[in-house]
DNA sequence: CGTCGTTTTGACGTCTGTCAACGTGAGTGG
DNA sequence: CCACTCACGTTGACAGACGTCAAAACGACG
């Protein structure tokens, strides 16, 4: 049980107990010698957390909201592994974070900061359905950035272009509403570039979705 | 037993089995929409292939070099993680691939281009020793570049510059020799920069390690 | 020797980082 | 209730690192 901002656990600590996310949204972050920091996911529900390295914790953990995880000894989880119930389940939940990982590490390589934040959007509209189509983003503009491996100046750019051009509404900072869902997701997959998205004159209205 | 330039599996393919690697080099990789590529990495020994995704293989996968796998289907290996002998040490081997997955994602998101060329050069004469500190790169510079998220313009001028400072030495295309790990370490922790090292007048002798 | 694929090198453009100023909202205390 | 402060976000001007495009060099192979 962790409120928002507690450390679940800090990068180089001895690592005693493996963590599943029961409910809530963490960080998880990597600290590079001269303050440069990269977040590497932000866990939630079945995620599985301390399990990236040999011995100690290679990551930070915070968590972003309130949230729920569940501890085991590293030989529980072991253990846990042999039981065909839960075995195949926990390979499985590793897999894909593993594949998850690596669908960032195509988007940090390869695309573009707008295709970046688009499909950022996307996905975290997806994973967090408050309502309809209006979720709350549950972290703040230099994580965004820290994941995206953008400056949080960037990542307000983008989000202002986004909103000059209709995509996407903030009622409140942390408060956004999806307003064009195909010209993110056209962006995100890279079939169509922010040129070639001219900006409008005027303010385009919310129901040309 | 592959051959260079085999395929182990495409992309979209129904996955049947799961692979792991017993020798040799492989490359790892996807394609987005309009002919992007990003490398994801360069399995080695050890490494489980083809558990990323729950269904279809997320990945492309090529031998890069004369290579041997093992193959196993999907429910073999969920036995064998029931199996007290083996359940840990697989466990283990996947919580590696993501960590090393998320120390890629720090590289890509939060260095420079010349932070990633000298870490990936270390990384890789570490990992393959022919000789003393000579080794042969297993991968052409476009796949350098696809995997470091970069052109092979910027990979190629990279060596170069190593070359200029006299930090490393090549042969031939693909043999290369490190003539001052200290500074290469230096630039890929970060706690120097390119420019701190101003170009040198002469030739540096090989020998200044 | 000629061809082809790969790498290197150069000139130039642009995306994104950097730095600085300003805006905004929440919290505090008078 | 309002002034003040502080953290966070936005906006603008500018610079530099890296991408883009094109040409030349290099090595392997027939």
């Amino acid at each position: 049980m962790l409120k928002t901002g507690d450390t679940l656990f800090h990068e180089g600590d001895e690592r005693e107990r493996i963590f599943v996310v029961e409910s809530g949204w963490l960080k998880l972050s990597r600290t590079l010698s001269e303050g440069q920091r990269q977040i590497v996911g932000f866990p939630t529900r079945g995620a599985i957390l301390g399990f990236e390295g040999p011995l100690d914790h290679v990551n930070h953990c915070e968590a972003l909201t309130a949230t729920v995880v569940h501890a085991f000894p590293v030989s529980a989880l072991i253990q846990l592994c042999h039981d065909p119930r839960f075995g195949g389940t926990l390979l499985r939940q590793l897999g894909m974070q593993l594949g998850a990982a690596q669908t960032q590490l195509t988007s940090l390589g390869a695309q573009s900061a707008a295709q970046r934040t688009a499909a950022f959007l996307i996905f975290i509209a997806d994973s967090c359905f408050d309502d309809e189509r209006e979720f709350t983003l549950p972290m703040r503009r230099i994580d965004v950035a820290e994941f995206l491996g953008l400056r949080l100046e960037t990542v307000s750019r983008m989000f202002g272009s986004f909103q000059q051009r209709g995509w996407i509404s903030m009622q409140a900072l942390y408060q956004c509403r999806i307003t064009n869902r195909r010209a993110l997701a056209a962006l995100a997959s890279g079939s169509r570039t922010m040129k070639s998205f001219p900006l409008p004159s005027r303010r385009i209205a919310a129901n040309e979705y």
